[in-house]
DNA sequence: ATGCACCCTGTAGTAACTATAGGGTCAAGC
DNA sequence: GCTTGACCCTATAGTTACTACAGGGTGCAT
């Protein structure tokens, strides 16, 4: 399959493909006679992984060593837990953040009167107390 | 004051403040005769603002035209609600997303037999739906 | 006078793509 | 059989919001 098809069937944009092979987390397919890439279903699965790892959140470092760790499958699972876990902390820790950036920026919306920027109190909320 | 004290003032990187200015969100302040950046309060004032707005998650360019409308005091306050208010929904779309992303992860983790990458179930679950 | 902390400019690097320029290939329709 | 349009190629530069040098100058204390 040519590289637009497979990026249709991952949800990925043809640039990023090509990108993911530059930086060498995607094989070089075999080319056609006209330089075309030519995929084949294990770069299929293996964009796939890529795709749904970095929808989970996982960086491509972390993705690096996923893919090295599920390419030794005798090794242990627990080195991918680790990575995996580490992840889940990551993302609790954005979520907290983020729940109280929204509680005070709610706020912030909230007590818009729709005045003037004089008397706006987003702008009083960001400006320095002194 | 130089801008090692501005930088402490406002909990900045000294680099951040000289980029601030790079890009134009810092006006260019007075030089001592050695040419070492020389702030006053209006300095701090604004880059205090900076640091509270980007603090809040707002972007470089959203921060421009808020500082923008700060300048007129006498217009509508109704542009900023609207820039704070479009955040607000940023902020809500991202927490959403992470949520969903932090219950289909813990369920990876959970899932972990603490066995080899083979059969480990993080693999599985990333690995792709055919 | 020498060490050290601070300041300067300019450039390059970071993550993870995205976009653009300037071309080549292929199948369909007139 | 020729054009149109969708696709493919490489290479390079741009994006966001900084951060990190390299290679130098300044100012104060010991």
């Amino acid at each position: 399959m040519k590289i637009g098809a497979l990026a249709k069937a991952t949800d990925t944009k043809v640039e990023t493909v090509r990108y993911y092979e530059k930086i060498g987390l995607l094989p070089p397919p075999a080319r056609t006679t006209s330089n075309y890439r030519d995929y084949g279903s294990d770069h299929l699965a293996r964009l796939s992984f890529i795709r749904r790892a970095r929808n989970l959140g996982f960086s491509l470092k972390a993705l690096r060593e996923l893919l090295e760790l599920s390419d030794n499958k005798d090794q242990s699972c627990d080195a991918v837990d680790d990575i995996a876990s580490r992840h889940l902390a990551e993302i609790d820790q954005k979520i907290d953040d983020l729940t109280t950036l929204r509680s005070e920026l709610g706020r912030v919306v909230g007590a818009c009167q729709h005045g003037t920027v004089g008397e706006c109190k987003i702008i009083e909320t960001l400006a320095p107390r002194i």
